[in-house]
DNA sequence: TTAAATCCTACTTATTCCGTAGAATTAGTA
DNA sequence: TACTAATTCTACGGAATAAGTAGGATTTAA
């Protein structure tokens, strides 16, 4: 199960796509109405989206927040990864967070790390099958 | 990222699977000390692996825990149940564990909820194609 | 200058994770 | 029968994470 910080960001996201005309942003305050999200924790959410790159924002009394990429580039995993971590169900099955198991016997002939590898490759997969255009 | 539990029980699993001859059983000692496991918390999943009837034991000195099922019935997507709770992503996307959202604006057209419906069908089928016989 | 927006940091509260501890129970064996 | 070695059961505890809240600082259009 994905946290809410995730689900609020995959909402927020899609209300933005759905309200920005040409060259215009959309308020917090109107993302945190419409779509349910509590308004402080939605701040922290769309901040974290603009440190990557995901949203952008204009400050002051016109200011808002709008897509920095085309709705059919923000892909499920890059929000999964930004909100959840790792997509792999081990770090030492993950490509870009690979950490070996501490508690590992031998990783050369490991077949839980191999399956694992495999898992990650179809969920990776399935989630970049889904983007924000999707989801409007 | 599966927890720890989650990790042991699969470990304990392959290991009770390669280590059972014709009616023995395995000690949580060896499995804990061979597959690296730490014993008291390894004792808790294998009764939680118990009462869902994928292992069962023999009490006193002869005793130890043995498979209930085949290895090759013993799926990944039962173990991450067990262990994690439902695979849907979030609640209302799940068959055996659904559950309204509250902060959802409107059930029957939203998006989000199908496409992670989706996602779920393919999650099941990737884990139910790995099991305790693949990962020996 | 002021109102309205984002930005930033810290705090809180509850829950979950990852174990540890110790005693009770069961069963084989001398 | 007593001993021993195994599982079973219940509770406890520290650390981390989740899900927000709070309050002010900063920026900008009008």
């Amino acid at each position: 199960m994905i946290s809410k910080k995730m689900k609020y960001a995959i909402k927020a996201l899609v209300y933005i796509a759905q309200n920005s005309k040409e060259n215009s942003s959309v308020k917090t305050n109107d993302i945190a109405t419409k779509a349910l999200i509590p308004k402080k924790f939605l701040e922290q959410i769309l901040l974290e989206l603009k440190k990557n790159r995901i949203v952008n924002s204009r400050q002051g009394s016109m200011g808002g927040y709008y897509l920095m990429k085309k709705p059919n580039e923000i892909t499920l995993a890059a929000i999964y990864r930004l909100c959840e971590g790792p997509i792999a169900l081990v770090s030492c099955a993950s490509l870009n967070y690979y950490e070996p198991c501490t508690d590992c016997v031998d990783e050369a002939t490991c077949k839980i790390k191999f399956a694992l590898i495999e898992i990650r490759q179809k969920t990776i997969a399935s989630f970049e099958s889904i983007t924000i255009a999707t989801l409007m």
